[in-house]
DNA sequence: AACAAATAGTTACATTGGAAACTATATGGT
DNA sequence: ACCATATAGTTTCCAATGTAACTATTTGTT
């Protein structure tokens, strides 16, 4: 019995399991509210953010796939709510900012997005909070470090 | 300016981003070294523990859907890692067992999945992983309440 | 006992998401 | 200047995942 591993004590797990949840009842609203999936309503938020972004910047900042991003543009563009045009120092490259209506938009969905984000930790003070999102960063970042190895260590 | 939201401040994105960049680290891991999907893993470490159960029971304990433990199960009969029995006792249900051969695998498996976990946690102190079990504990009861809260509403 | 409603599991269909191949442009080395 | 290599983005293809419909059996009600 020296190997046993009880599944819901384990971080992988446990993880997916609570970032399922929660994706299940945000990407539920965002659909019924704003007819809006995961993906774009994140590549409105870091618009909002930042102005004005190339694909390949978005990528970066949502870690998100370059496909799930051109998806996503590709659709907000055709819904008016984001603005394409070409990059001037850089032929390959497009340049994506919010149209006013994707501005209005974001104005909408922001402080809902906070009220459910609210509610998710309300069983948790603000110290808490903040100790959680540190973890997570954390982890992210041996995870991605774990990758980077195993990726080597198979190119070799 | 009143509504900026962050999006690398936002839980759902910190969650989903820790959650995703695990599990395809995780996955990968286990395709490569065992040949099996994330949902067989979970099948087999919840039939070790348990030593024989039903599908449905298997969908309780592992938050997954019906569909996805009937395709796992499928997949670990055929390579003779757990069997399928009738249930005396009810005639739709089948029960499932780890076969010699399955847990001859989870006892291969169980200690790398530990020693992954290890090293994905190994910026957090004792203290910290049980906190942040917790916390994600909660944080996934806060989203299925609200689930089913959005869904009465919806029905009404 | 008979039938409506519920439950276990499977099958079929649609959607999503990721990898690989491709196009177009840019960069770096010779 | 020229070519090989790298990068931005798109398209194509395929595997994974969820939803809805279906079958078989059970349970509860009359």
């Amino acid at each position: 019995m020296s190997a046993m591993l009880r599944l819901d004590a384990f971080l992988p797990y446990r993880l997916s399991a609570a970032s399922n949840a929660v994706s299940k009842v945000i990407a539920s609203a965002y659909q019924r509210r704003f007819n809006l999936s995961v993906p774009e309503w994140r590549l409105i938020a870091v618009l909002r953010e930042v102005g004005e972004s190339t694909q390949q910047n978005l990528v970066q900042r949502t870690f998100m796939d370059k496909v799930a991003v051109s998806r996503a543009a590709e659709r907000l563009v055709q819904r008016a709510l984001v603005r394409r045009t070409e990059d001037e120092s850089d032929g390959r490259a497009r340049l994506l900012s919010l149209t006013r209506k994707g501005r209005t938009h974001y104005d909408a969905i922001a402080p809902e997005a906070r009220a459910y984000e609210k509610r998710l930790l309300a069983a948790l003070s603000a110290d808490e909070v903040a100790a959680l999102h540190a973890m997570l960063l954390r982890i992210q970042n041996a995870a991605t470090a774990l990758e980077e190895a195993a990726r080597e260590s198979n190119a070799q």
